[in-house]
DNA sequence: TCGACACTGTTTTTT
DNA sequence: ACAGTGTCGA
């Protein structure tokens, strides 16, 4: 990054007539005028969802570069994740129609990554670190609980997790939090120093925690004002979107950023990147446009304050603010439901989104017996839509939790839904990757000594417990790092096997170094991080030992790490100066959200917090029940049952034209099926524009109404954490085992897996299904495993079935 | 040191 | 249901 740039800002002088930027401001209504071309030091851009706030920040970006009131390398543009930084780079890219180089349009982390790797050395830190993601993190915490004894103190690494992150979300380090904590709690004390312990260890790892990149800058800008200063300068136009969901150090970093340049600030350089400093006393802080929206709030629970933007205009005296209201995305009765649902929560500016595009469609609600019967009506309907030519790349499924997703794929297959799931298991978080990224991190930072254990007996060295702490007690013996005492295997009091053993990987991690990491001055060419790559999973003998193994889930290992291998390839060809720190980065960057490459030609399924910022034809709701959409655990925490209720709100706009939502009458959690509940939130739908197919009270064994099922939920138990009846006195869960005719029960999902790949089927063939019955096959589509039946059933109609796994005999 | 087995708590959401 | 942990014997 050595761009030059010179602070210079052409005052807002745009020509009266023929404005440059007057094609940008076509087709906008004037609200979305007014926040493209408001010009102040700070924009509040109030963007209910649907209303085109990309496109309005977008055009804002353009705008700002086309009359030239600011370079490229002058804005700073944050989003929420790498893929909406990604397209809003790509659709700038296309209003001015060129590059625009020097911009920096990122999320939070990377834009802090960036900054850290410049500045680190300033605060004991090497441009080296490394990323610790939240498993990494959460493995050394487990580490140092197990060491403190915390557990004799009720502390569990996962609540330890959670509460230092939160303090850190609050600027509050271990000294801090200390002063003013409750020290004569002895799991108090016991908390501050895993704390302090934590951090201790990750500066000695040369490491930060996601929490930490954040914080960091912020506390390396509060100590160090001539580098904040540098920043300050560069950035003369600061757009955040979503900030909604920004925490407090995310604010205050933002309220670092925007802070006018100080005076004493003396011409410096910093990483390559040379300012200039031009008339101090010209100087004001950058200008701030905000976008958010407080109704799509749902990120609370991880230290998100929606403070932040009902409170920027008392932040930012003067700020102009603008409502977009006007929604261009849904059918008029979707957004009546949305803002039935959203005028539940109190304590809200009102907003109410709007369209001219007319009532559309009904909501289609239904009530299936189980999960698997519900996940039956969405593929259905899926298909339904797709015979009438919806694209299924234009569909999605959205749920409360991932383990939701599981009912949905197994029905989905065996119907035949083409699907993709975002989120879910993480490539990244897979055992083998990390085991191939720790070997980088081994390579790239000598300092992370967790890097190295990890990687230490894997694959099977028969280095274990006992030698890995004989190694670590010689190097702190002998005050040298866990890396280097692997040089010195006869001096550890090992069997000369052992020795044997860590001297190859001594010498694999040198050889790996030698090729990743060239002497100062060269540069390492690009194939460097595949080449060293292969070179470590070759030589430490991991290939070796996933090919030579009978499991055959090694086999998927070994496909995934050939993934890995050719997105080392990729990075490559995209970063031609890229490094192994640079793809380090990267890869510890990359959130679930971003790699959804547009899922073409399959249903996307993925969580409701995953969807926020999306937008589909069609979409499916599912398992709006008590307990789960309200989800269980939010119910006693404040503001809980809120943030779930936007949560809904944000999935119900998301549809442009067909929006779906259903529930299960029971559903298996814990491995036992329990009863659930009609979400409350299904009432707060005006009962006029759901067209429920079956409704609760269809499949309540009492043959109750469908308003009765639906209000029936009387006075519940407060916490549902006292014994007894969790349920309102009149509402009577199903018995447990539904006196239905068992055949109305289509969801058995058999546990075995059953394989009919040599069946053999043609048109006009009788076939029985163990849950539809008779019917005759209209037609075979697809080849070897993915051949597809099209079958008419006698009594269900049309179904598609994958014929290598459908619970199916040929008559 | 490592595999087999039993046992446990886990499922909220993610940069 | 299931993964992750702990205990035991080889």
């Amino acid at each position: 990054m050595t761009d030059a740039s010179t602070p210079l800002i052409v005052g807002a002088s745009a020509p009266s007539e023929a404005r440059p930027d007057a094609d940008l401001l076509e087709g906008l209504n004037g609200p979305q005028r007014e926040a493209v071309t408001y010009r102040g030091q700070a924009l509040l851009i109030v963007a209910g969802a649907g209303s085109g706030k990309t496109s309005v920040l977008t055009r804002r970006i353009a705008s700002l570069l086309r009359t030239r009131e600011a370079y490229p390398s002058q804005i700073l543009a944050i989003t929420f994740t790498n893929k909406a930084a990604g397209e809003m780079r790509e659709r700038v890219h296309q209003l001015i129609g060129q590059r625009a180089d020097g911009m920096w349009i990122s999320t939070f982390h990377s834009a802090c990554v960036r900054i850290l790797r410049r500045e680190a050395q300033l605060f004991g830190f090497t441009k080296a670190f490394t990323i610790y993601d939240s498993g990494d993190s959460r493995a050394l915490i487990k580490r140092l609980v197990k060491e403190h004894e915390g557990d004799a103190f009720g502390l569990t690494p996962a609540g330890t997790q959670s509460r230092i992150s939160k303090l850190k979300n609050e600027l509050a380090d271990a000294e801090s939090y200390a002063r003013q904590a409750n020290t004569s709690d002895p799991a108090e004390r016991v908390f501050i120093e895993i704390f302090a312990a934590y951090q201790r260890e990750l500066q000695r790892a040369n490491a930060f925690d996601f929490d930490d990149l954040i914080a960091q800058t912020v506390y390396l800008f509060r100590a160090f004002p001539q580098v904040a200063d540098v920043y300050r300068k560069r950035f003369r136009h600061i757009l955040v979107d979503e900030y909604q969901d920004t925490n407090h150090a995310q604010y205050a970093l933002i309220h670092e950023l925007t802070r006018p340049p100080g005076s004493d600030a003396e011409p410096m350089s910093a990483g390559g990147m040379m300012i200039f400093e031009a008339e101090p006393a010209a100087e004001s802080g950058a200008s701030l446009t905000v976008v958010g929206d407080s109704d799509q709030s749902i990120y609370a629970f991880r230290g998100a304050d929606i403070r932040n933007i009902s409170e920027f205009e008392r932040d930012y005296p003067g700020a102009k603010v603008v409502l977009l209201e006007q929604n261009y995305r849904s059918t008029q009765n979707i957004l009546s439901a949305a803002n039935a649902v959203i005028s539940n929560n109190f304590d809200r500016k009102d907003k109410k989104l709007w369209t001219d595009v007319g009532a559309g469609d009904p909501i289609i609600g239904f009530t299936g017996y189980s999960q698997h019967d519900e996940a039956q009506f969405v593929a259905d309907e899926i298909e339904a839509l797709h015979r009438k030519g919806v694209d299924y790349a234009q569909m999605a499924v959205f749920y409360r939790t991932n383990s939701q997703s599981r009912a949905l794929e197994e029905i989905f297959i065996r119907s035949a839904v083409p699907y993709k799931i975002m989120g879910g298991t993480k490539f990244y978080e897979r055992a083998e990757i990390k085991d191939a990224l720790a070997y980088l991190v081994a390579v790239a930072n000598p300092a992370d000594e967790m890097a190295l254990r990890r990687i230490l007996n894997k694959p099977r060295r028969g280095i274990g417990d006992v030698t890995e702490t004989a190694i670590a007690r010689y190097a702190a013996e002998h005050g040298i790092t866990f890396r280097d005492a692997l040089a010195n295997s006869p001096q550890l009091g090992v069997g000369p096997k052992l020795q044997k053993a860590i001297d190859q990987l001594d010498a694999v991690l040198s050889e790996a170094s030698a090729l990743m990491l060239p002497a100062s001055g060269e540069l390492a060419p690009s194939t460097a991080v595949t080449e060293g790559l292969t070179l470590l999973l070759n030589k430490s003998g991991y290939f070796d030992a996933l090919r030579a193994s009978r499991d055959p889930q090694d086999e998927a290992r070994l496909e995934n790490l050939d993934e890995l291998v050719a997105v080392t390839r990729e990075f490559a060809r995209n970063n031609p100066d890229g490094t192994i720190i640079d793809f380090l980065t990267e890869v510890a960057l990359v959130a679930d959200a971003d790699d959804l490459d547009d899922a073409s030609g399959s249903v996307s399924l993925m969580t409701l917090h995953t969807a926020k910022g999306l937008e589909y034809d069609a979409v499916f709701l599912t398992g709006v029940e008590e307990d789960l959409l309200p989800h269980r655990i939010s119910a006693g925490e404040p503001g809980g049952p809120q943030e779930e209720r936007r949560l809904f709100y944000v999935g119900i706009t998301r549809a442009r034209k067909r929006l779906h939502v259903s529930l299960a009458m029971t559903r298996a959690q814990f491995g036992e099926v329990t009863v659930a509940m009609p979400s409350r939130f299904l009432q707060e739908i005006p009962a006029d524009l759901i067209d429920w197919r079956q409704s609760p009270g269809d499949v309540n064994g009492r043959g109750g109404t469908q308003s009765r099922a639906l209000n029936a939920r009387g006075r519940r138990p407060g916490q549902g954490g006292t014994s007894g009846s969790r349920y309102g006195d009149d509402l009577v869960p199903l018995p447990k085992r539904a006196p239905a005719d068992p055949s109305k029960f289509p969801n058995r999902i058999p546990a075995k897996v059953r394989d009919n790949g040599d069946m053999e089927l043609a048109a006009g063939d009788r076939i029985r299904h163990d849950d539809f019955g008779e019917g005759r096959v209209d037609a075979i589509t697809g080849e070897g495993a993915k051949r597809v039946a099209h079958v008419r059933f006698d009594t269900v109609g049309a179904k598609k079935l994958l014929v290598k796994i459908a619970p199916i005999s040929k008559l």
